[in-house]
DNA sequence: CCCATGACGAG
DNA sequence: AGCTCGTCATGGGT
């Protein structure tokens, strides 16, 4: 008998979400209205499971889908508790007891102890009380949830862990549909629970972008950093020797006795001897002198250099590029304010000097796609404004914003990101009164936003994700409703993407704020190319349903990721 | 040792 | 310009 003959037996209909964790010794699942212990190998437990679609329901992706990623398990459907943890109470952290004390109206739990020994038979002791519902929660003696809730507990029980699971899971889901919809006339699921459904699986894709890595071709890495940097330093005194040599290149241009060049405050003082007295040592600030001074021109030359041996040099290097040539970093699907992606080891912001070392693998193409003018067209969605939603009817946004704006394309795209994030100085002026006029509902989103920022609070994202404002960042509000938005939807195409691409035996390789680059085989090129924009279609239809507003990707296919960049 | 700040890469 | 991130550096505090 399959696992899924027998979670049909005991009840669980097809789609059912299914919590499920992995203990040391068994597998624990529970659902409502039931649970099972399995001492079966988990990769079993998931893939004899498969025909009955079940929706899993984890603490986190890193505890769950994790180990059985890297045992080559394709997972597909998923309710991620940290993940919509945090989209659902705007924490900042995704752990159990941060995530169920949130759930539990409790204050935020100390954060987990590091180390192995934590947890254990005292947490169990603690489940026990929380089994009594009665007897509330465990707490600390001072009201806050007890800290032995700590990681690895679930290891030594993980069909009760399943069972908590299942009732924070309904938890988040009830506050998630008590939520208004903000969509017009849409049927099917409400939008935050769609939304919950794409965070979740973006942690996955988290998941799994750990796992893979980005492939890049070393031997173009090599050549690119010894052309700027020399050959890699034998040593830590031939590395000073060659950083010295470098420094020395800028040091005598100038006059006076050498400083220190990686200190701003003496390149300030440096730069003043020279007769260049600056409020900072800013490189857009020192580039207008550059042309008149070939001090200041080797200065920036040396910062480039120096960014590229610090940041990007031969430790990064061998720090986080594997045997396989992939390069690895940490992977984060939902952190920060707005709730963005974000990444470690430089991926999300690799100098377009080394993009060209980013290739795909013999037989592979990369296919890229990014959005375009993502979010202005996110604006119109989310404010519902109806000019702005008709002029993200157009390829091109800006032509019908300027029309109505009587200026031309520049001043109208300036206006737009000026409103979106917020200035207050410089010469967009007139044009934002005329923003005003023209897209008053639009404008009026972004100041109700910055009000709220403004006084501090709670505000939320068209998805439902709740944003936590600190008085007076007002600015910060008045973007992060467009920004968060943004990477909702983001998410949401990729999560769609990635379905897809399991057919075409391809992957997501980075995900990047508003672009998406694929590795695919060479025979599933076009597939994939028709895929992105097919699925960009298919998200919109419902993140945006009700709005004429049309989202566009452009998309290149080519070997390495610099020759398909637009 | 942590923490603020400057600087800079990207979207 | 205004927003968001991660990383490395100095320089101030313990």
């Amino acid at each position: 008998m399959t696992v899924a003959d027998e979670l049909t037996l005991r009840g669980v209909a097809d789609g059912a979400t299914v919590a499920l964790v992995l203990g040391r010794q068994a597998v624990g699942l529970a659902w409502d209205g039931g649970e099972l212990e399995l001492a079966a190998d988990p990769v079993d437990v998931v893939r004899g499971a498969r025909a009955l679609h079940p929706r899993w329901t984890w603490w986190s992706a890193r505890e769950t889908a994790a180990p059985l990623a890297a045992r080559g398990v394709h997972l597909r459907t998923c309710w991620d508790l940290g993940a919509v943890g945090r989209l659902v109470h705007g924490l900042r952290r995704d752990d159990p007891a941060a995530v169920w004390a949130a759930g539990a109206g409790l204050p935020e739990p100390p954060p987990e102890r590091p180390g192995p020994s934590a947890g254990g038979a005292q947490a169990l002791d603690l489940l026990d009380l929380l089994d009594g519902e009665d007897a509330g929660p465990p707490r600390d003696t001072d009201g806050r949830l007890s800290r032995a809730w700590s990681g690895g507990a679930w290891r030594e029980d993980p069909v009760r862990w399943a069972a908590l699971a299942v009732r924070v899971q309904a938890d988040q889901e009830r506050r998630l549909r008590s939520l208004p919809d903000p969509r017009r006339g849409a049927g099917g699921p409400p939008l935050a629970v769609l939304t919950a459904w794409a965070e979740s699986a973006a942690a996955l894709l988290a998941v799994e972008l750990e796992r893979d890595g980005l492939p890049l071709d070393r031997s173009v890495v090599t050549g690119l950093l010894e052309d700027v940097l020399g050959p890699p330093p034998a040593d830590e005194a031939d590395a000073a020797a060659l950083a010295a040599a470098r420094d020395a290149q800028v040091l005598r241009l100038f006059p006076g006795p050498p400083v220190d060049l990686r200190s701003p405050l003496q390149v300030k003082d440096l730069l003043g001897r020279a007769g260049f007295v600056l409020p900072d040592t800013r490189s857009w600030r020192l580039e207008p002198h550059a042309r008149t001074s070939p001090a200041v021109q080797a200065l920036l030359r040396w910062r480039k250099a120096e960014r590229l041996a610090t940041t990007y040099g031969w430790s990064w290097l061998e720090r986080s590029v594997g045997a396989d040539g992939r390069l690895r970093g940490s992977w984060r699907a939902a952190d920060g304010a707005s709730g963005r992606m974000t990444a470690s080891s430089g991926l999300h912001n690799l100098p377009a000097e080394l993009r060209p070392a980013v290739r795909a693998e013999p037989g592979h193409v990369l296919v890229r796609a990014d959005l375009g003018q993502v979010e202005p067209r996110v604006l119109a969605v989310v404010s519902g404004d109806p000019g702005l939603a008709r002029a993200a009817r157009e390829d091109d946004l800006y032509a019908p914003v300027a029309a109505a704006l009587r200026c031309g394309r520049p001043t109208a795209k300036v206006a737009v990101l000026a409103a979106m994030y917020g200035q207050t100085s410089g010469t967009a002026g007139a044009a934002l009164r005329d923003l005003d006029r023209a897209y008053p509902t639009a404008m009026a989103y972004l100041r109700d936003a910055e009000a709220t920022g403004l006084r501090g609070g709670a505000l939320r994202t068209y998805g439902g994700r709740q944003l936590v404002v600190p008085p007076g960042a007002g600015r910060f509000a008045r973007n992060a409703v467009v920004q968060g938005a943004a990477a909702e939807l983001f998410k949401a195409w990729a999560a769609t993407v990635r379905d897809g691409l399991v057919a075409l035996d391809g992957s997501i390789v980075l995900c990047l704020h508003d672009e998406l680059l694929l590795q695919v085989p060479v025979a599933a090129a076009d597939a994939a190319a028709a895929l992105l924009p097919d699925a960009l279609r298919s998200t919109a239809s419902w993140w945006a349903a009700g709005s004429p507003v049309r989202f566009v990707a452009d998309v290149r296919v080519a070997a390495t990721w610099a020759d398909a960049k637009g």
